[in-house]
This record gives C-alpha cells, structure tokens and sequence, in this order.
DNA sequence: GTGGTCTAGACCACC
DNA sequence: GTGGTCTAGACCACT
C-alpha cells in the first residue's frame, strides 16, 4: 500500500507522510482507523522507526490524526481532512495564478492555460 | 527591493535567486541590465559573499543571466526568462490538478474551482 | 584511484569531477553504487568537504549521480551515463572539424587524418 | 575583421587570441605581417590594452608572431604557423578518440562516428 | 554519519 | 573592481 522510493530527492519521512495523507484523502483509511503502529510500519518497509515516528508526528500537527499515548495513531473525521487538504491546494494554484497574474497575464488567458493543462491530463 | 527571512526553512540563496528572478520577470531587471556585483550585494544584504555568488552561479546555469568575469553579471533576453517562468508555474499547476484528480473530483469541478479562486484575486 | 593535480589550472573540484565520471563511464562505479561520502573523500585527498562538495553537487546536477540526505550519493544508470559521455566527445570531435574545415582541408582529408590517429593509438 | 562577443564566457584575450590566429591560419595576416599595434586594435575594438596585451604575449609564447620591441608583432612563416594549429587540433582529435576506445568503441566504429559527424557539417 | 547550507577570510584570473 | 575557487570550521536536516 506504501510505496517508499529509495533514490528520490523528497526525504523519506514525507513520502510516507505523502503516502497516509493520500490513504485517508481516498478513505482507505476511513475515520476512526488506527495506523499501523510506528514499530510495526518501520519493519514493513524496513526503514528506521524514527522516520516514521516524524510522518506520524507531522500528520498530527497538521491535523489529520489523532495521537492517543499508548493506543496508537487514529485518523480523524473524514469531511475536515478533505477540507484541509483541498485548501492546501488551492493555496498552491492561487500561488501560481498570482504569479501568473504579476507577469501581466489576464485572467481568462490564465482560466484558457489550465483548460489546456487539464485537457494534457487522464481522468 | 530583496528582501530575505533568514528565519525561513528555503536557503538564503534561494530566496536571492527567487527575488532576482522575480525582478527579471517583472522587467524590473531587464534584458542586458548588469546584476548588483557579488560583494555589493552581499554588503547590502549584510550576507556572506559566498552565498550571493551561489545564487548567482545557479541564475547563470538555468540560464536566466550571464556571468562574465572582470564585468560583471548580466540579465538574458526576456523571452526566455518569460517563457522558462511560465512553464515553472504550469508544472506546479499540472501537480495541484493532478492531485484533486487523484481525490475523484471532475476536471469540470476543478475548472470551476479555477473560476472562483481568480475571481477572490485582484488583477 | 582518483589523482588530483594541485598545480593544474583546471579547478579541483572539477579534476574530481572528471575522475569520478570517468570511473562511473568505465564501470569501476556502477550503476546503484554508493560513492564515497563527502567526508570520507575529503579526508582521503586531503581537500576540503566544500571543495569535494561542489564536484558532487555538480554531477548531481548534470544527472551522473543521485544524492540523498542522510544516505550518501548513488551512480545512476549506467546507460545515460555513456550516452551523455559520447554526447559531450562528439561534440569535441565537431569542434575539431570545424577548425579543420575552416582551414581549407576537405571532409576526405579529415577522414585520412583521423585514420592516421587511430593507427597510432592502442586499442 | 576581428569581432568580439561581449557576452560569451570564454576571456576576451582568449577571442583575441582566436581571431588573430584564425586570420594567421587563413593567410589573411601573412608572413612578416605587422599585426596591428597594442594601442591601435584597443582603440578599435574600445578595450583596455592589457587585455590585448595579453593576447598577443600568448600568441608570442605560442610561437606564432614574433615580438620586436620598439617596431611591433610580425606574423611567422606560414608554414609553421599551419603545423602547429594542425598539431594542436590533432591532440583534441587523439584526446577524443582514446575516450572512446577507452569505453570500449572500436576503431571502425569510431571511423564510422566521425564520418556521421562530418556529414552533418557545412563545407 | 550523510549531504546541504552558511560564514569568514584568502587568493587567482580577468578587465 | 569583478566573478571564480578554495580552506577552515560550524550548524542543520535526514537516516
């Protein structure tokens, strides 16, 4: 279900933190779920428990799960990680129209630019 | 015109190569224009000289400047920079679609999404 | 295995640059194998970490190697490397043609003349 | 006759260099010409004449004018100046070939290289 | 322990 | 004075 690349520049603790966000945006892991625990996590994909502990840690701190000391990991309420999520995106497009916008480009030029963009796209 | 967070986790001399890049998009750098020398700007940022030639030596490998000893640092031709700027940006368009995409929402909701969020932003 | 000239004028960082490639297009460094750390090289030439560094950094860039934080730095894939290798011979060989050309001498003179180089050479 | 290309990374004194000897090769400057004096070709090409200084001491180094205090560079025969450019691009050529033989290319196969090369090149 | 960043200060090649 | 290279030594993020 995690998949981990060895050889990518992106630090190992954000792929993993990549890989469980993605798991609870999808409900795979659906609200109320436990993560597999730290240790458990570590052996599976044989990487040094202190970098899942730091995933795991940065997913609460943004608040997708709930840290429950000596139960484990549980993934919150489903409507409010999609929420998050969607707005960390749209924080990331406003971005790039803003930039856009600065470099003298119209609005519907720039709504024109992500037709095509989507269009380059699978479903 | 530069300014720099040295409390920001980006390296300092990224953030000179993000704000001299936007200077030379905005035209605010033209094309030809001689770039700050080295250790003038390393005196005006109160920064190691060391540092600013870093960020200097990456302008001039992505091809955004010319570097010539004994003269000096010297802006490319607009285009290009123009149209290298465009395409840093759709990537990071591509990668937000991508991801709401990947969280089954329909290239027609994300336009809309597009629709709305450039409307929340002044020209 | 890697000789550095300290009275050439050729940078050190790039004379390491050039030997580490040559050890990874001869196959003496594999694909997937871990080159020295930064530390550990500087120590064995006697050079400066930054120094050894920047010829790492540097091939990072030209895409020879990966580097991971944490892991060290990995030879990438054995055929881009000698693809991008002939790719930058054959354009020294274009050069010289060009000059030669440039001299007057026909495309059948350079022919012969670089047969006659290659008699001499050893296999 | 002599142009020089501000913006290119290779040293003035180097493009100099190149133009002069390229004129040397052509037999435009022939045997016991008078190159143009240090203060003349400064004024010509509006750069300080050091720089152009420098280009002619190397040419002097090089063997190719030979240098009368008080009277100016007069070009060598041609015949020698011929010999050595030829040399010098023969050593590119060697260096070129004996990195392919190197990673294993065969001579024919080197033959065949240049020969693709060489077609691709105006007359 | 590994790579990445930064500082302080020096020297060189070029103009 | 300008960019380019190098050293010495420090600190940070990641594994």
């Amino acid at each position: 279900m995690i998949e981990i690349n060895e050889n990518s520049t992106t630090p190992i603790y954000q792929q993993i933190y990549d890989n469980l966000l993605k798991l609870m945006v999808l409900d795979v892991l659906s609200e109320g779920d436990k993560l597999p625990s730290v240790r458990e996590l570590a052996l599976l994909l044989k990487i040094n428990p202190n970098t899942i502990q730091k995933a795991y840690k940065q997913l609460e701190q943004d608040g997708y799960v709930a840290s429950a000391v000596g139960k484990g990991n549980f993934v919150k309420d489903h409507q409010t990680i999609i929420k998050k999520y969607q707005q960390s995106i749209e924080m990331i497009l406003e971005n790039g129209f803003i930039a856009l916008l600065h470099i003298g480009e119209s609005k519907g030029s720039i709504l024109k630019r992500c037709e095509s963009i989507l269009e380059g796209l699978d479903d």
